[in-house]
Order: structure tokens, then C-alpha cells, then sequence
DNA sequence: AGATTAACATGACATTTGTCATAATATATG
DNA sequence: CATATATTATGACAAATGTCATGTTAATCT
């Protein structure tokens, strides 16, 4: 198993190639410090993994991984990021990288090599949750656990496209104060205090 | 490192075993035919990896896996599918499993386990193509075409989290006075009606 | 220096919103 | 039948909101 590590930092690199060569079936064949390194030694070398920090000098990780996934498309390239919360996890899945993992987690790159040498996909600790999809998850609202009847939801549904009391009034042929007297009660019902809340949690909880 | 093997058909289970057994690092200590084999099972054992098929009679591994995570936030959890065109996957991800590869890729196994254990999450082959998020397109929302400045992007944020006036007055050390200004303009702009649309215009085509 | 502009503030005002007490009507339920 | 209960409505009121004209200060430009 043939593996390049590309890091800006020559003391992690170093410290990453000990590590991989402590394992038998790891052999690393090469070394670079910046994107472009990387791109130059991957189309010379064609190894098996390429294991690269995402934030560098000259060329980024990313943009790296991208010229090189586009000439090689199955190219397995596992990143190295140093924080969790790391905002690029949807851009590298675009990119078709096979692996973001923390470079902290020494014990664990290793595993991941092999893992992602086998063609499978691997992400570090808390990132797969970051991926928004998720987040956005239906989160199942409940109606019935706040007590909310079908016409109190059509009323927070139009409270959502911002309608006002009166144009909520016209399309459900009320009147205006009944449809405040049914905003104040579900607002009430929600623990919230007006109807912008009302919209931010229609739009954060109820879609 | 304590592995459970929950699989339907015994003869897969036994293959499995066979695979985990050859590694000195892993000691299979529990195995299972069914989704509720693998919750009882774990709940005994409190195992490092459940290793479980995805279809399964009884209880769905997607099932089992549910009800385990609810009481073990933290289970370590790789499940086994047969097709990669699987459409669980999503489902798969919400419910927090830390793995989802295919049966047939006997070699990918026991890393995929290993980075599992090290708290990482794996996906085999294709599967993360299958990850809807990487279809949608970001909004690309451009506060230059608006003419919004910084201080009514940043108030425009507020209003878009249910802030009154008054909140956000005193969060950007303003007069209460001058955030009416400010939203009075920024209405103006965007060509709104008031704060309630603006929450809509903020969290639908902002964020 | 004089003029201009940006950033922030005030006060007055009309409107909208949210709360509350109360009530009319119809429907269901005993 | 009598009594709940749900649905809708009113009016009064306070508070929040949005608009507008105007003012202050400090920085910038000519």
C-alpha cells in the first residue's frame, strides 16, 4: 500500500510518515509540503492513498484534491483538518474525497488509511454530523405534543410566508382579532413572544 | 476491542467471525441473528462495535440500531448492506450509526471496524455519492446586489433569530431608535414588508 | 476652513401586534 | 333538556413596530 503525505508543516509530516511506517503493509513513497507538491508528486508517484493537510500555503489541500480527482477520478485522497467544526466537509464530499479526518487523532489515521485503501469512506469524529442534510433533520415535529389543533397550524404556516393578521384573516374568512386571539394563544402554546419568533421556528422546527 | 455480530443469515455470521477472529486486536464476544438479539445483546454486553446487518426479520438493524443509539448515545454501531444503491442511507446517518458498508467487501471489514472503534465513521464504496445534501446548490445570496452594508447584514441576522429591537440594540450597542432606522432601510431595500418577512427572507434565501 | 458624508440618535406619529375579558353561536355530550 | 365545549367575535388596552423629519457628531474631501 503506497502512500504520499503532503503537510505544511514539516514536523507533522514527519511525525505522520513515523507513524504510517510503524505499519507493515504501509509503505509511504513520497513527501510534500504544499497543493502543488501534491498534485506533481500524485501524477508522478500514482499512489494508493494520498494523505494531505487541508490547509496550506501556495495551494490549499482542497484545491489540491480537486485538479488531482479531475484528472483521476478515483483517486483516494484522505484530508487532514485540524478542527471538528470544520466547514469544508460539504465541499470535500463534493469534491469526491474519500476521508476528512482530524489530524489529531493520531490512533485513528492508520485505521483510516486502510479503510479508505479499500474504497470506503471515512470521517472523523463529530464531522459527519456537520454534513447540513442532517442537521435540517425533519427533527419529527409533533403537533400533538404541543397541543396544536389544524387550524392553529394553518395560521403558523402563513405566519411563515409572513403574512400579515389581516391578509390571515381574509384567506381564512376570520377576523382580524380572531386571528390574534389564536396567534397569542399558540405563541402561548410555543413559549415564544411575537410572530417573527413564531416564523423562525416555523421555518427551523416545523419544515 | 469487543465486537458483537448480529446478522440473519447464520452462515455470514460465521464468515464474519472467522474474518474479526483472525485479528489479533478483535474478540468477537457476542453473536446475534436478529434486530432484537443485537439490543439485548448489546445492553448486556455494552460491546466496543456492533457489527449488524441492515435486513434482518423481526427487528430492521436500522431499527435495532434506533433503539440502541436512544439509550447509548454513543454506540459505536457499523451496519452491513447487501446493495449499494441502498436508499437507508440518510436514514442511517440521522439515527447517528458510525458505519454502513457492504457485506460482500470482506476486506474492507476489519479496518472499517478499527476506524470505527477510533471513534471514526465509515462508509463503503459508493455510498457517499448517495448523500442528497451534495445536489443542493447553495443560495449564493450576494448583499452587494442588495446594497446591504455590514451592521444591516449583521441586524438583518438578529431579526432572522426572533430579536426584538431592543435586543438588538443593545447586542450591537445601538439606541433602540436607530435598529428601527436601520430595519426601516433595510425593509426599504429588500423590498419587505416588515420584521416577520424579513425572518422569512433571511432564513429561506440567506442562509 | 468650509462642505460633504457617514453613523447614530431623537421625537412624533400611525399602525400593527399581543393580551385579556367577555360574549354569541353552534355542536356535541351527558 | 341542560350543560359542556369549540369556534368565532368584540372592544379596550399596552407594547412593539415602522416611517419620517430632523439633529448631532466625527471623519473625509476639496
Amino acid at each position: 500500500m503506497r502512500v504520499i503525505i503532503v503537510d505544511d508543516d514539516q514536523i507533522v509530516a514527519m511525525s505522520l510518515k513515523t507513524i504510517l511506517e510503524a505499519d507493515s503493509e504501509i509503505e509511504v513513497c513520497g513527501c510534500g509540503n504544499d497543493g502543488e507538491d501534491a498534485v506533481s508528486l500524485y501524477k508522478e508517484i500514482i499512489p494508493d492513498v494520498l494523505l494531505m493537510d487541508i490547509q496550506m500555503k501556495k495551494m490549499s489541500g482542497l484545491d489540491a484534491a480537486k485538479e488531482i480527482i479531475s484528472e483521476y477520478p478515483d483517486a483516494r485522497i484522505l484530508l487532514l483538518t485540524t478542527f471538528s467544526d470544520d466547514e469544508y466537509i460539504v465541499n470535500a464530499l463534493e469534491i469526491g474525497v474519500k476521508g476528512y479526518i482530524l489530524k489529531q487523532d493520531f490512533d485513528g489515521i492508520v485505521p483510516a488509511i486502510k479503510a479508505v485503501y479499500r474504497g470506503q469512506s471515512v470521517f472523523g469524529g463529530e464531522i459527519v454530523s456537520k454534513i447540513p442534510v442532517l442537521k435540517q433533520s425533519k427533527s419529527e415535529f409533533d403537533a400533538a405534543s404541543y397541543d396544536l389543533c389544524e387550524k392553529e397550524l394553518d395560521i403558523i404556516a402563513q405566519v411563515g410566508l409572513g403574512k400579515s393578521n389581516k391578509e390571515i384573516a381574509d384567506s381564512l374568512f376570520l377576523s382580524e382579532g380572531t386571528v390574534r386571539n389564536y396567534i397569542s394563544v399558540i405563541l402561548e402554546k410555543l413559549s415564544l413572544r411575537d410572530r417573527t419568533q413564531l416564523a423562525v421556528f416555523y421555518l427551523t422546527k416545523m419544515c
